[in-house]
DNA sequence: ATTGAGACCTGTCGGC
DNA sequence: TGCCGACAGGTCTCAA
C-alpha cells in the first residue's frame, strides 16, 4: 500500500464494529498512501490529502495481499484495496469488532479512539516514572492496569500475562503497589516495564519470521503446564479479571 | 472518576 | 453425527 493509490475501494457492507463513515470510497479512490504508521492497535495510513485512513484488526481482522486479477474472495472480505501497484489488499473480519474511519488533517489527536492513549511501550517516554504515575492510586489489579490502554498503549490479553510472569508479578496485586504514594516507581515498576519492552520485542521478532503457532508464549494457554522459570516448575494457573483469562505461576510471581 | 459487567459477532472446540 | 454451551488475541457503553 505505502507509495501506492487506491484504483478502488470495495465495502462488502456497510459497517465493522462502527459504519464506515461517509463517502468511504470516493474520499479513499485515487489518493497516494505517503505512509504507514501505527499507533497502539491502530494501524494508520496517511494519505496524500494529509487526512489519515485509521484501521484496527479487532479481534478475528486480518488483511492478505494478492495479485490485481487473482484475488480470490472469501467469506468475512469486508473491505477490498485494489492499488496501483498491482496489489488487492483485502481486509477479512468474521467477528467485525475490526474499525475503520478516516481522520481529517491534524484531527489525529483529537480523535475519540486516539486521544486518550497512553505511552507506546516501546518508546523512550515509557519508563519506570510513567508507569508508576499511572499506576498510583489506581485500586484495579495490576492486570488490569494494564490492560488499561491508558496506561500503555497497545498490550493486550496475552502480553500482559506474558510481561507479569517474565517479571515475577502477580497479575491479582494492585495495581497501586509498584507505586509508592507520591506517585514514584518501586522495584516492581522497573521490573515490569523491563519485561513489557522485552516480551514485545521479542513476540515481533518472531513474528517477522514465523507464522502465529506452537509454543509461544510463557504461560497464556499454558493452563496446568509446568512453569518456565529455570527452578520454578510451578503449575500455571488460570484466573478471570474483569471477564478476561488470566495466567500466570502463583508460585514464582509476587 | 473509577471500576467491573455486559454487549458487540462469528467460529471453534469439547462434552454429552 | 449433531446439538449446546463455553470461550476466543478488543473495545465501547453503562451502571454502580
Amino acid at each position: 500500500m505505502e507509495h501506492a493509490r487506491f484504483l478502488d475501494v470495495t465495502l462488502g457492507r456497510p459497517d465493522l464494529r462502527a459504519p464506515f463513515p461517509r463517502h468511504f470510497r470516493t474520499r479513499l479512490r485515487g489518493q497516494l498512501v505517503s505512509s504507514l504508521n501505527r499507533r497502539a492497535k491502530y494501524l494508520l495510513a496517511a494519505l496524500s490529502s494529509r487526512e489519515t485512513l485509521v484501521m484496527h484488526l479487532g479481534m478475528s481482522g486480518s488483511f492478505r495481499v494478492e495479485a490485481d486479477g487473482a484475488a480470490e474472495r472469501l467469506p468475512h472480505d469486508h473491505v477490498v484495496f485494489r492499488m496501483s501497484s498491482g496489489a488487492v489488499v483485502i481486509f477479512n473480519d468474521p467477528r467485525r469488532f475490526g474499525f475503520m474511519d478516516i481522520v481529517g488533517a491534524g484531527a489525529l489527536g483529537i480523535h475519540p479512539v486516539l486521544s486518550a492513549l497512553g505511552p507506546e511501550p516501546l518508546s523512550p517516554g515509557f519508563d519506570a516514572f510513567a508507569l508508576a504515575r499511572a499506576c498510583r492510586g489506581k485500586k484495579t489489579s495490576l492486570k488490569a492496569a494494564l490492560l488499561d490502554q491508558r496506561v500503555v498503549a497497545g498490550l493486550g490479553n496475552i502480553y500482559a500475562s506474558e510481561a507479569l510472569h517474565l517479571a515475577r508479578l502477580s497479575p491479582l496485586r494492585a495495581a497501586s503497589t509498584i507505586a509508592t504514594p507520591s506517585g514514584l516507581p518501586r522495584a516492581p515498576a522497573h521490573r515490569l516495564v523491563a519485561a513489557i519492552k522485552s516480551v514485545l520485542a521479542a513476540a515481533i521478532e518472531r513474528a517477522a519470521r514465523e507464522a502465529y503457532r506452537g509454543e509461544r508464549f510463557r504461560v497464556y494457554d499454558r493452563e496446568l503446564a509446568a512453569c518456565r522459570r529455570r527452578g520454578c516448575g510451578g503449575a500455571i494457573k488460570r484466573r478471570t479479571q474483569g471477564g478476561r483469562s488470566t495466567f500466570f505461576c502463583p508460585r514464582c510471581q509476587r
